[in-house]
DNA sequence: CGACTCACCTGCGTGC
DNA sequence: TGCACGCAGGTGAGTC
């Protein structure tokens, strides 16, 4: 689930929680969901937390670090001692009172959303439990893609994931992009923006909202794209992540309410995102869902025209 | 190397 | 109700 500006709205919410704090113990409750020694970081002092793509890494004070990748359904999810059933949360988020923060002094929770963020825990997704100085961090993940991987700080990037990322679009130039679209001129320019070595960051939805900004049909052949489309594009995909960093993300104040139906996030900020069957806000035509790469995808047949 | 397909897992909604 | 099926905010392996 989570793209990139969910991974660095997760990031940002734990600073405020466990940077500078030391993990006590770490209990693994599924062994595919945590790879390597767990023990090298029982002790140790959180110094820094940071994000490659969609990646998050830990760094901790004995030059160890673990990578976090929450793939299609992790979560991370922070409560203080004793908050350990959500009912604080449940009960701020029924109250109506969650526009104020993204989170309150107690809780924090980022990744795909589910009705985890406000339920006990640990639950049936936990996977991985970390026990801190402050509270307890768990990481949950119901269909098991994602991991946590522990590794020498001095080696992340040489990880083989972090060490093909392309740049984030905001560090990327219009020629950059240009070139590392050019190598793959015949496939469709949908799967291409998603693959992480083109540019980092865009996953599903993100790439539907900046291929509708552009205006440019996602099954376009990558090769076919003008240098002010590819410009466009590169354009788009600064502003639609910038606009949901700028929110928050999809945390769970905004993203899903305690009944477990989606919050008001998505239908604020995604043009086209699972909204097939509505008008365009550009032009009244109706939004269509279509398959491409194997990919759900939304667009507008009138703005985003496959030929020209 | 690039373009495709499929595998990895669990759970939910749909339709018979 | 039971069950088959499609689908899911990601990536890696295998094939041609
Ligand atoms: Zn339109």
């Amino acid at each position: 689930m989570p793209e990139l500006p969910e991974v660095e709205t997760i990031r940002r919410g734990l600073d405020q929680f466990i940077l500078r704090k030391h993990v006590q113990t770490v209990q693994v409750f599924c062994d595919k969901s945590f790879i390597g020694p767990k023990e090298v970081i029982f002790g140790q002092e959180i110094i820094a937390i940071r994000r490659f793509g969609k990646a998050l890494i830990f760094d901790f004070s004995n030059g160890v670090s673990m990578m976090v990748h929450l793939r299609m359904t992790g979560q991370l999810i922070f409560r203080a001692f004793g908050e350990e059933s959500g009912k604080d949360y449940r009960e701020m988020i029924e109250a109506g009172d969650f526009k104020t923060s993204l989170y309150d002094e107690k809780s924090f929770a980022g990744g795909h959303p589910t009705d985890s963020f406000f339920s006990e825990l640990p639950n049936k997704q936990t996977r991985v439990l970390f026990t801190l100085e402050n509270g307890t961090l768990y990481f949950n993940d119901q269909r098991k893609f994602g991991f946590c991987k522990v590794l020498e700080t001095s080696e992340v990037m040489q990880d083989s994931f972090i060490k093909k990322l392309a740049k984030e679009p905001w560090q990327m130039s219009v020629a950059e992009f240009s070139k590392n679209l050019a190598r793959h001129k015949n496939a469709e320019i949908k799967p291409t923006i998603l693959d992480q070595t083109v540019i980092a960051g865009l996953g599903n939805i993100y790439a539907d909202e900046a291929l509708f900004l552009a205006k440019i049909h996602p099954e376009r052949l990558t090769g076919s794209l003008s240098e002010t489309e590819i410009s466009d594009l590169l354009e788009a995909a600064k502003s639609v992540m910038q606009a949901s960093i700028d929110s928050g993300g999809s945390t769970m104040a905004t993203y899903v309410k305690a009944d477990g139906t989606r919050g008001d996030y998505l239908q604020k900020f995604a043009q086209v995102f699972r909204r097939e069957g509505e008008p365009c806000n550009r032009c009244g035509t109706e939004i269509i869902k279509i398959k491409v790469a194997g990919r759900g995808t939304h667009l507008c047949p009138h703005c985003q025209k496959k030929i020209l």
